[in-house]
RNA sequence: CGGUGAUUAGCGCAGCUUGGUAGCGCACUUGGUUUGGGUCCAAGGGGUCGCAAGUUCGAAUCUUGCAUCACCGACCA
């Protein structure tokens, strides 16, 4: 590609929307162009990084024995009905109608479609284990698009589905998936991690996330430093303390904590560690047939964190977890936020394992102004349940059972799922087995945010310059950068034989034919971060040499001409 | 959806307080100059000042409403 014949649409300046350094460089070196919330252009450099990054997801799905289909972006909503997910999904899902006034969905994932074409298409065990995927764009109204492609409306997504007769073949596949996504990280020339993580809405068991470590993640992870253990903190188990509970050494005493509504302030004015109280949290409960909605206490430690996802998934506890309203509050304990605690409070109490650890602790005692010292669990609290309750923190022990927790952010940009039989079984997709049995299907399904990938690598892979793309993914391999082609017919020539023999040899090259300084030249092709810049220049051509300038060590070399198209002999 | 802030040329911004009919830098066009790290000089093209209504002789500027965008909190590849 010739610079003169291309778009190639650098910026000097940095967009002001632009926050995270990835959707900077990606607007500044003309990948993308924003067009709306959410919405964006691929330019022709950025296309070609989104198209490797595709290219790879293929080949190593093929390899992994998924077989590629693709499927209609629109949806009627009938099927969304079937599934359940019409009532569901909720806003996020774009739902629109054609001039006939019937209604269709812009496809956020394809369980539905696949499900259905499945149940249609397959109808034997014999057909089985069935494995499909797609490359596609999929839209999802995301209630805050931001971060450029990396959280967008619309994106390109890798789905791919498995169908099973049994729970054992499932993890086979699984595993098979696992790997093919291991191995598709490592060809992008990305640092990543599996991690285990929640299913979310999409329902089943087993599930692991792919992470890029990334400062500028939205996920927070937990790692074990002595294992391989990574879990997302939303996920990660935390663990009892060891040791028993101390023997209880002081009575329970009330006393008068004035304008103390936090942990922090209670801790102050008591002159105590947040990590000797414990904070009450009051949630609802499941409603059960007409009766209003029970109140319940979680108790988690004045210095940890209530982590709400493991809490709803305890039974009882009423999902997506709410939270009592102030009048609940009062209703339930007679004492307004700030002053609750689980002493003397006759409804269900759960303690987080560590909450419940404690001896001679610090809680409200559901009076305002008034805080319980020396409350101890049986003594004080007859009726309690423990449960894991909290978010891990740094320095906990592993659940692994080796080292200790070290959290760091995560890009998610992959996801695999045990998604069980919820689709097979609204959609009434099975096959006959070899008994001439109909059997309900068991499915899998894995993701891959395409486009994510394409931001991902820019934050893990950059400098003041701009953009060091691993080489799999450079939109070019290397540049040929002339010094005043226009002065001198040699270099001009050394330029152009390079240019034509690279790109015979079929190497991606750009031939930088602009009439522009050096200067101009060296900084638009470190932004866009092409891996190898050729610097063919009179000083030079008197050896038959050029310069070679690698992009990702910043070494310059002096190589003699005939040697440049070794470089890319692998 | 709530909170905060913004909206003036493709990009980055000034002008608004104190109304008088729009300006700077980058980019773009032309000419010259310069040439191994975003040269310099000159001349130019490009804006219904987010939209609508109001106040006024007169509105980018004041008032009201709406829209859009970004950031901070609940969703996900």
């Amino acid at each position: 590609m010739r610079t003169s014949q291309y778009l190639l649409s650098t910026l000097k300046e940095t967009p002001a929307h632009a926050e995270v350094v990835s959707h900077q460089l990606m607007l500044r070196a003309g990948l993308i162009r924003h067009l709306a919330s959410g919405l964006y252009t691929w330019l022709p450099t950025g296309l070609k990084v989104l198209k490797k990054v595709e290219n790879i997801v293929r080949e190593e799905m093929e390899r992994a024995g998924s077989i590629e289909v693709l499927m209609p972006m629109v949806q009627p909503s009938d099927l969304w009905e079937e599934s359940g997910r019409w009532d569901d999904y909720g806003p996020e899902l774009l739902r629109l109608n054609d001039r006939h006034q019937r209604p269709f969905v812009l496809g956020p994932t394809h369980e539905e479609v696949i499900t259905k074409l499945v149940s249609n298409e397959v109808s034997s065990y014999k057909q089985l284990p069935m494995n499909l995927f797609q490359i596609q764009t999929k839209f999802r109204d995301e209630i805050r698009p931001r971060f450029g492609v990396m959280r967008g409306r619309e994106f390109l997504m890798k789905d791919a589905y498995s169908f099973h007769s049994t729970d054992e073949c499932l993890k086979q596949t699984y595993q098979v998936m696992f790997d093919a996504y291991c191995r598709i990280f490592e060809r992008l020339g990305l640092d990543f991690r599996p991690v285990i993580a929640d299913n979310g809405s999409i329902g089943g068991e087993g599930s692991h996330e792919f992470h890029v470590l990334a400062d500028s993640g939205e996920d927070d992870i937990a790692f074990s430093d002595a294992s391989d253990y990574a879990a997302n903190i939303e996920k990660a188990e935390a663990l009892a303390p060891s040791g028993e509970r101390a023997t209880p050494t002081q009575e329970l005493n009330k006393v008068a904590t004035p304008d103390a509504k936090t942990i922090e302030s209670v801790a102050n004015f008591l002159k105590i560690e947040a990590n000797t109280t414990v904070k009450t949290l009051l949630v609802l409960g499941e409603a059960k047939d007409d009766e209003a909605a029970p109140i319940i206490a979680l108790v988690v430690r004045g210095d940890h964190e209530l982590n709400e996802l493991k809490a709803e998934k305890l039974e009882g506890i009423a999902s997506p977890l709410t939270f009592a309203t102030d009048e609940q509050l009062v209703a339930a304990t007679g004492a307004n936020a700030g002053s609750i605690g689980p002493v003397n409070l006759n409804i269900r109490v759960i303690a987080d394992r560590s909450a419940a650890h404690l001896a001679d602790f610090v809680c409200g005692a559901n009076e305002d102004g008034f805080h319980f010292i020396g409350a101890n669990w049986e003594r004080d609290v007859t009726t309690y349940e423990v449960a894991d309750l909290r978010n891990v923190v740094a320095g906990d022990p592993s659940p692994c059972g080796q080292g200790n927790i070290v959290i760091k952010r995560g890009i998610e940009v992959g996801h695999i799922f045990q998604l069980g039989q919820k689709y097979a079984q609204a959609m009434n997709c099975g096959v006959l087995t070899e008994s001439g049995k109909n059997q309900t299907l068991t499915m899998g399904c894995y993701g891959i945010g395409v486009s994510r990938i394409v931001a991902a690598a820019i934050e893990q892979n950059h400098d003041k310059y701009g953009i060091k793309w691993p080489e799999a993914i450079a939109p070019y391999q290397v540049a040929i950068v002339p010094m005043n082609m226009h002065k001198s017919a040699r270099v001009q020539e050394t330029a152009q034989n390079l240019y034509a023999q690279l790109q015979q040899a079929g190497i991606e090259v750009i031939f930088d034919d602009r009439k522009e300084r050096p200067g101009v030249m060296f900084a638009d092709h470190e932004l866009m971060g092409t891996p190898k810049l050729l610097v063919v220049g009179e000083r030079n051509l008197d050896n038959q040499q050029i310069e070679l300038k690698d992009r990702i060590t910043g070494e310059k070399s002096l190589i003699a001409i005939d040697s440049v198209m070794a470089l890319f002999n692998k």
